[in-house]
DNA sequence: TTAGGGTTAG
């Protein structure tokens, strides 16, 4: 072995990869490479070329797994052009290091010209190609190669299942996955951590957890990986109750919690709003040592943000070790969705002068908070700017500047930006100018964005409920009735609506006209109550909101069980005074709740921050944090 | 020489 091979570039590149915890590891991999070899690799082939070192098969190697670790595909593709020219060229080692190279680098093409141009392949050779696609988000690249490995013979190995399974994760159909675990089944592997790991990880992402949680109760042996693929599988399912008595079983039978583990449950506590229970195991984090780094922060910074807490969230992030992109966007989104349109802009240019670069979702997240708090100038000036930085517009930009003209109220131009658009409009964009439509009580060019919805999409609730409203809204109740028909011949239907609010540890669900709720009586007799002193102060019950062809009482009564109202008035009953009450709720808040939300917040001096699908409503005071423009 | 688990927008 050449004198230049250091001990490290025949180890494998693993650790860089190891549990997500070597923040800063690869660049003290990359120093001490350096430091041995401090010309790098292309000084060494200089060395090959000049004669001052003699090659051999062992270096190339070494040289083409140092690219394949420091991801250098430029100093790869320069030891590859050598290598062929080299006496060692038919090695098949080597063109599997070759291959692997191009493969993790990201440069598929190539690795798939090396695999195609190998007079021999054997197992690793398809291995590292099937390895590739899976990595590189083109799962089902990696399937159709399985068939072609077993018709010549080959047999593959528990790399091989590892691989497949994770692409066969990456496909809607599960048949994929079925069938290579019958494979695994016969060939023994089921029981390998690793293949059992993507076992188990491929059925949590198809939902079938108790499909992963019998290949995990199978499993020889299990790690932290194991468990971990287990806990993100109830965490995709929001089923954070359950991620959580996993993370106790893991610790409790030896295993140490890892970023993985708290990411994933920070994104379930997220998801339903279960800020108590994130802000233990955060807690928990801060005594387990383990450094906020932006892979485990950006989930936590995001939990606090949507369980209404942004002033945690900006905590989180200032204190982030290594902000990345993800984490900017995440702030820019938390900061926007609360309201806080200002803040958002100024953050964003903050990012742009300290040089971090924007990418397709910091400028979808910029151009909604410009949206939201009305900036229109702004808001065009930075959809301008995409140019400058070479991010394409994606529909949802267009979607977000056709609903940035659309609030302001300039619903011509909002049309003719739509015609003038280089991409053909969707539904979501029909669909912004039709929300704006609503908002400016605009009947006639709402009909008509309805129309061009309904054609392209014909099964979403959605607009058929909004184009419903402003006929409502106009006291054109025969044509709502007729929205309604048509509705219920096409079969869609109206996705039920529905609250939760957290109280102590325990998340509590609420459907309007909730009637088997054992506390029932008392939310009813609560809201009553409240109902009368809210009116009292002027609340005045806005009945446009409710399609029925009933008198003005009963639509009343019908607004007054609201499931974000028994959602409040349960959190009136079970918390203690001047707390902030938290409630989350599945649809877009209803005018006449969120008019109530704001004299309720007058009436009983205390915040209320309610997340509906589009942004954080912040009552306090009488007033909301949206300015009453969502 | 080849392997498995996490996050931001809509």
């Amino acid at each position: 072995m050449s004198v230049l091979v250091s001990p490290h570039f025949v180890t494998t590149s693993a650790t860089s990869a190891d549990s997500g915890e070597s923040d800063g590891g690869e660049e003290e991999e990359e120093n001490d490479i350096l430091r041995k070899n401090p010309s790098g690799g292309l000084h060494i082939l200089d060395r090959i070329d000049n004669g001052s070192i003699s090659p051999d098969p062992m270096l190339y190697n070494t040289l083409l797994k140092r690219c394949t670790h420091l991801g250098k595909l430029k100093e790869g593709r320069m030891v590859h052009t050598h290598f062929v020219n080299s006496n060692f060229n038919h090695y098949q080692v080597i063109q599997n290091t070759l291959l692997n190279m191009y493969a993790k680098c990201g440069s598929l093409d190539n690795a798939r010209k090396v695999f195609d141009e190998m007079p021999v392949r054997d197992m690793v050779t398809w291995t590292a190609l099937i390895t590739g696609y899976s990595q590189n988000d083109r799962p089902k690249y990696a399937l159709v190669l399985f068939p072609g490995m077993l018709r010549v013979g080959l047999k593959p190995n528990y790399f091989t299942f590892s691989s497949l399974l994770k692409a066969a994760a990456g496909v809607p159909s599960e048949r994929d996955g079925r069938q290579i675990h019958g494979y695994c089944i016969k060939s023994g592997y089921e029981s390998n951590v690793y293949v059992g790991s993507a076992l188990l990880d491929m059925y949590a992402r198809c939902g079938q957890m108790d499909a992963a949680e019998f290949v995990f109760g199978g499993l020889m042996s299990k790690n932290e990986v194991s468990w971990n693929a287990l806990i993100a599988g109830h965490a995709r399912k929001e089923k954070g109750e359950d991620a959580l008595v996993l993370f106790w079983k893991m610790q409790r039978e030896g295993f140490e919690p890892t970023h993985f583990t708290y990411s994933s449950l920070f994104s379930a506590f997220a998801s339903t709003g279960a800020l108590e229970q994130g802000k233990w195991i955060h807690a928990h984090l801060t005594k387990s040592g383990l450094k906020l780094i932006a892979f485990v922060g950006n989930t936590l910074l995001d939990m606090y943000a949507k369980s209404g807490s942004i002033e945690d969230a900006r905590k989180v992030f200032d204190r982030l070790i290594k902000p990345d992109v993800v984490s900017w966007n995440s702030m820019l989104t938390a900061s926007a969705q609360h309201g806080r349109g200002e803040e958002t802009v100024e953050r964003f240019e903050e990012m742009l002068r300290i040089g971090f670069e924007p990418n397709v979702v910091t400028f979808l997240c910029v151009l909604t908070a410009c949206s939201h708090a009305g900036l229109l100038d702004k808001g065009q000036y930075y959809f301008e700017l995409m140019k400058k930085f070479k991010v394409e517009p994606e529909v949802t930009h267009y979607v977000a500047v056709v609903d940035l003209l659309g609030r302001a109220g300039i619903l011509d131009r909002a049309e003719r930006f739509i015609r003038e658009m280089p991409i053909e409009p969707t539904a979501a964009i029909w669909g912004a100018l039709l929300g704006a439509c609503r908002m400016h009580k605009n009947m006639e060019l709402g009909a008509y964005a309805a129309e061009r919805i309904f054609e392209l999409d014909p099964n979403d609730s959605g607009p058929h409920m909004l184009l419903c409203n402003i006929y409502a809204t106009a006291g054109r109740w025969r044509d709502a009735a007729k929205v309604r028909k048509m509705m219920k011949e096409s079969g869609v239907k109206k996705e039920p609506a529905c609250s939760w609010v957290e109280i102590e540890n325990a998340v509590h669900t609420f459907v309007a006209n909730d009637d088997a709720h054992p506390q029932r009586e008392d939310i009813c007799k609560m809201w009553e109550k409240m109902c009368g002193r809210i009116k009292e102060i002027g609340y005045v019950p806005d009945t446009s909101h409710v399609l029925l062809f009933v008198d003005v009482r009963e639509r009343e009564a019908k607004l007054q069980y609201h499931s974000e109202k028994l959602a409040l008035a349960f959190a009136l009953l079970n918390t203690p005074p001047e707390s902030t009450i938290r409630i989350k709720k599945n649809i877009r808040v209803c005018g006449d709740c969120h008019s109530a939300f704001k004299f309720v917040s007058k009436v009983v001096k205390r915040e209320i921050i309610l997340r509906d699908t589009n942004r954080f409503h912040h009552f306090c005071d009488g007033s909301c944090s949206c300015r009453d423009y969502w």
